[in-house]
DNA sequence: CCCGCGTGTCATTAG
DNA sequence: CTCTAATGACACGCG
């Protein structure tokens, strides 16, 4: 009972270190649900009915896809499939059962209309290698997603497919000609979307988590679920949009051209899988095709003032989509200047992807710190008007998932972009309401980060740094170098840069650091709580242990007398326990041996005695 | 005034 | 050799 009420205590005080390591670790971008094993095992559970959701598709699908085989047989001479004549009754029966499952899963289809399912038979036979893989992509992303939608809304649309006039039958009384069905079928925009998705899978491996930008937060737009996605289940990164917002420049509409598209598209895309890339971009980069036309870099060539650059942009520019959210884009602004201003420390180590940074080379790599800190210090003394020019610094700051500078290597047109991003992770609610959530340190907090932050705003404002401390210090290497030889920066600009960035680093690792001192601590406690059982565990082993041989030994020693009480010699007389003992030799069998010596002994001690 | 705590920063080391 | 992350040590502010 003391043990219970001991590892209960335990507990309970390891809920409460937890609660504190979540407190900080808000910081740094962790979230509850990693320390919380019970939430950990109901993610994995989900996960494995998400799986197991799966695995029953994709076999329905297998299985639809060999029965269609089977009503279909193999021109030898064209290498096409084609419909064995009805006669065939085995096959009827065979294709009995895709019936009713198809029944089952689309009740709206009508006989004259083709499932999805069918339609990704078909694509199973066009594209066979990556058949069973990119299928389950295009499924992958509805299952994904459906737990998002409401429940009403099926699975896709099938009202828009058999409306279609020009759909063709179903497998079971398709016309001979599937090659004409098949030119059909590739004019339905979702058949479109799974396939571009399926070819960006073969191109683009890497998947980023979706940026948390404004524009998602935005009730307005209709793809809003992902923001919960990307807020809570950073886990299923295998979903079409995020994939989306790698290839946003260009490449996706290339090859998903808007005339293909039905008007469907252009309603409200309900479920993931509907967005075409096209709508895609139009609602986050609208003018993505403008920027690039025009070849505006944003921050190139003007690198004395940058801040002024972002209201001359043509008026539709994702910086101006801030504006497009219910009339509050300047309140918003505002109100994320003022939580930024106290917190935009711990914002940035929040939002901090160390994966994000890759080995290179520096091209400041001389380490010239003639101008460090203690330079600076006097202008740490000015606390004068920073804070009324940090709008402007905030206008630049940058969204530091790593996932836009990537893409703006790869595509070579870093800056515009990168210098619009930032206003988006500003208005991440995620780490302002994970500070506001944290119960202690918060205004001790906000006053010394208030402190801190003043004082590199300041410095960087002093030396006229035309970008923000987040994108300093948040930048991948490589995009940080492209961004500094981009601007011929002074000796004390370059110094100023590198030390804010290597701050920012080293406060990000300090903090990594101390929350890994503190689960190794927790970790420890409860090794050594179940360590404390062990011992108690054992301890009353070892005493049962005892008490069991002793009452051994006593029977041991019960039996021995009674076997020598039983034994006589030639007289009738019984021997002495005193003067004999029972051996037992190695093959088993039993001595009575007289105890020489102690009768020896015996003997001597009397003649001693006698003496 | 002292103390403990949280945090940022610097110096050093390891990888 | 260089770069970055990790970490010990210290300083500072706050309650």
């Amino acid at each position: 009972m003391i043990m219970e009420m001991e590892v209960m205590g335990s507990s309970q005080q390891d809920m409460n270190l937890i609660d504190i390591l979540w407190n900080q670790d808000i910081d740094l971008g962790a979230r509850r649900e990693v320390f919380d094993y019970n939430h950990r095992q109901k993610e994995h559970e989900l996960q494995r009915q998400r799986e197991l959701d799966e695995e029953k598709r994709l076999h329905l699908v297998r299985e639809q896809e060999k029965a269609l085989l089977a009503q279909l047989q193999l021109d030898e001479e064209t290498g096409e499939y084609i419909p064995r004549p009805p006669s065939s009754a085995p096959l009827q029966s065979a294709v009995t059962p895709l019936e009713v499952t198809q029944n089952v899963n689309f009740t709206d289809d009508t006989d004259d209309a083709m499932s999805f399912d069918e339609c990704l038979q078909l694509l199973a036979e066009t594209f066979p290698v990556e058949e069973t893989e990119n299928t389950s992509v295009c499924l992958d992303t509805t299952a994904v997603s459906a737990p998002m939608m409401s429940p009403e809304q099926p699975a896709l649309p099938p009202a828009t497919l058999s409306q279609s006039p020009l759909i063709p039958q179903p497998p079971q009384r398709m016309s001979p000609d599937l090659e004409q069905a098949w030119m059909e079928l590739l004019s339905l925009p979702e058949l479109q979307q799974c396939l571009t998705m399926q070819m960006e899978d073969t191109l683009e491996t890497t998947t980023y988590p979706l940026p948390n930008s404004p524009e998602v937060q935005n009730p307005n737009y209709t793809f809003y679920p992902m923001a919960s996605l990307t807020e809570g289940e950073t886990n299923n990164v295998n979903v079409c949009p995020a994939e989306f917002m790698n290839t946003f420049d260009g490449s996706v509409p290339s090859m998903a051209p808007p005339d293909n598209l039905s008007p469907m598209e252009a309603k409200a895309p309900q479920l993931n899988t509907d967005f075409s890339a096209e709508s895609f971009c139009d609602i986050f980069y609208p003018n993505a095709i403008v920027e690039e036309s025009s070849g505006q870099h944003g921050l190139e060539g003007n690198e004395s003032n940058t801040m002024s650059d972002i209201p001359n942009k043509p008026p539709f520019t994702p910086v101006d989509l801030y504006s497009l959210s219910p009339g509050d884009a300047f309140d918003r602004g505002k109100q994320n200047l003022t939580a930024e201003l106290p917190d935009s420390d711990s914002g940035i180590s929040s939002n901090t992807s160390p994966n994000a940074s890759s080995p290179g080379k520096s091209v400041y790599g001389d380490g010239s710190f003639l101008y460090s800190d203690s330079d600076m210090e006097e202008m740490d003394h000015n606390p004068g008007s920073a804070e009324s020019d940090y709008s402007e610094m905030f206008s630049l700051d940058f969204q530091p998932d790593g996932l836009q500078p990537a893409v703006s290597v790869l595509t070579g047109q870093p800056q515009h972009q990168q210098e619009k991003n930032p206003k988006q992770h500003k208005t991440d609610p995620a780490e302002e309401s994970g500070h506001d959530n944290a119960p202690f340190t918060k205004d001790k907090q906000k006053k010394r980060s208030e402190v801190r932050l003043s004082r590199d705003e300041q410095r960087a404002k002093a030396l006229k740094i035309p970008f923000t401390v987040a994108m300093i210090i948040n930048l991948p290497v490589d995009d940080f170098n492209e961004l500094m030889s981009k601007h011929q920066l002074n000796e004390a600009q370059l110094a100023l840069v590198r030390d804010i960035r290597r701050r920012g680093k080293n406060k990000v690792a300090a903090q990594n650091c101390r929350k890994r001192k503190m689960e190794n601590i927790v970790g420890l406690e409860s090794d050594l709580d179940s360590l404390k059982e062990e011992k108690e565990r054992l301890l009353s082993e070892k005493s049962r242990n005892i008490t069991n041989m002793k009452e051994m030994k006593q029977q041991l020693n019960t039996l021995y007398l009674e076997v020598f009480s039983m034994l006589r010699d030639e007289k009738g007389n019984t021997y002495s326990p005193s003067e004999y003992s029972l051996q037992q030799s190695t093959d088993g069998s039993i001595f009575l041996v007289p105890r020489i010596k102690k009768t020896f002994i015996k003997r001597e001690d009397k003649h001693l005695s006698s003496l």
